[in-house]
DNA sequence: CAGAACAATTGCGTATCACGCAATACGTTT
DNA sequence: AAACGTATTGCGTGATACGCAATTGTTCTG
């Protein structure tokens, strides 16, 4: 009896768009994973606004997410951002890459082996974010990082990504990039901030294999960089090198050997140009 | 108004142990973060039991998390693994996490709750330098303030950094030390000013997780430092309790137990062993 | 310093929906 | 092929998440 009520088939699992899930969880993760989308915290009503729900609702979601860890509330503002324990989760994903797993427990060589800096980056959160690193001995003083979100267009790293992550990941990235060199073509000195311009750098990046930049992101160093690529040819990963010698990273040297030695280890694709 | 029927207050928010949470948000980041704390894939009869919930009920949080790409199914035996989304997630909470506003944050309680003066020191400009204080009750007159610079071997805040700062970091600085010190052998009372000794030092406080000095660096004071480790297990930052009564930096006591909760709580890695 | 304007938080009732149970589909083992 | 264990899915109902609106807290303004 009282059958009739059961109209829509709600109970649990349904039908429709979300395939089995929970409605409420659905919404509470949209919300989360926006916040994920934006650069920096977000006021309540400035979320409840951009998810298009009511505060009343974001807020205890929030709740939740603070009681979990995976928000925190920014003290005075009372605005709301990602947490520690967002990191764990993101650390614990990470962990699980082979991509990242493999190659991070053998940076160290790399780093004994051509005496400069070395960074393991992955594609995320909307840039390419160092999540290993080596420091060589020579002192560079720098405000980079664990932790740092690199430029698609003017550090190697971000090159990399640029030219073997799949085109959808980075283009958001890469409409904020020439955007913002629009204005300020002077940053980009050897490409220019067209799509076509963009087109022949990712041309010539997938030429060598690698990519280079001589003091364009940080006046004074050089760098080099090259992919850790899945079966598809597609970029899971880079490694890059950071020193001030720029003959270290001139085509054709040790350090650029080495280090194409090393991400072709840990590649299940060969970066030139079969398949 | 004021009805008096409200025995439970559930609608909405609750009065319990969430604090104005969502319970079914609670408990399905309950499964989110157990997933993360465990090394690799678990089925769902096995997460069901750990977590002590239906299998049913995990099963439709498990589909919330796989559309929002938080969680991925395994193809064949189709067990459960945290996904790119959580990658996402995690990459976007790393680039904007802050090792030292972070815990600056916090730092009151921490003197409220030992009444000694609490230091937070960053590795710069050559050396262990005082960025953050908080002074306690008991005035301590000295000629240290924010911007000091602590010596690398007979300070507990350098010896943190000696031990678990990469060496390429602080080998300039510990080269200087060990050459002045062996003309002035007396003023390290614990340390042989030798390579060997150094590293019997590093041993000590790794073996312990802090570092302890007494009246070292200033006679009459008492200090002990703790290290606030990255994921990659390095000091990003050190906490130092300055006082004058050495019976609260002696081992086991309730001021060195609170500075560790403080510590792991910041960090990313143990201080145990290693990660 | 008072008051207004705005944002964050919290009660409350009700319609909704998540939960538990049990049946089914699926895959692997014997 | 049969049997077993696991993942998945309907279903009814009681718990509860939602929307609304009152309230508190905080910042701007006169």
């Amino acid at each position: 009896m009282a059958k009739d009520k059961t109209d829509n088939g709600s109970g649990g699992g349904n039908g429709g768009g979300t395939g089995g899930g929970i409605q409420s969880l659905d919404a509470a993760l949209r919300v989360l994973m926006f916040m994920a989308s934006r650069p920096g915290p977000l006021s309540l009503s400035e979320l409840a606004r951009e998810v298009d729900m009511p505060p009343s609702k974001v807020h205890r979601y929030l709740a939740s997410f603070l009681h979990a860890g995976l928000a925190e509330q920014g003290g005075r503002s009372g605005k709301y951002d990602l947490g520690a324990g967002s990191i764990r989760l993101g650390l614990a994903a990470i962990g699980r890459h082979d991509f990242v797993n493999k190659p991070s427990a053998h940076l160290e060589e790399l780093r004994d082996a051509t005496g400069l800096t070395v960074l393991l980056s992955v594609w995320g959160g909307g840039g390419a974010t160092v999540v290993r690193w080596e420091r060589a001995a020579s002192p560079i003083v720098t405000s980079m990082g664990l932790g740092t979100t690199l430029p698609l267009l003017n550090s190697s790293t971000g090159r990399i990504f640029l030219a073997y992550a799949p085109q959808a990941t980075v283009q958001a990235r890469l409409a904020e990039e020439l955007a913002q060199a629009a204005q300020n073509p002077a940053v980009l000195g050897d490409v220019e901030p067209t799509r076509s311009g963009v087109d022949a750098l990712i041309e010539r990046v997938r030429g060598m294999g690698y990519a280079t930049v001589y003091g364009d992101y940080i006046p004074g160093l050089v760098a080099v960089a090259a992919p850790i690529l899945d079966w598809q040819g597609e970029a899971q990963a880079a490694i890059t090198l950071i020193g001030t010698n720029p003959k270290a990273v001139q085509d054709g040297s040790d350090e650029i050997g080495h280090l194409l030695d090393f991400c072709r280890a840990h590649s299940f694709a060969s970066v030139g140009s079969e398949g």
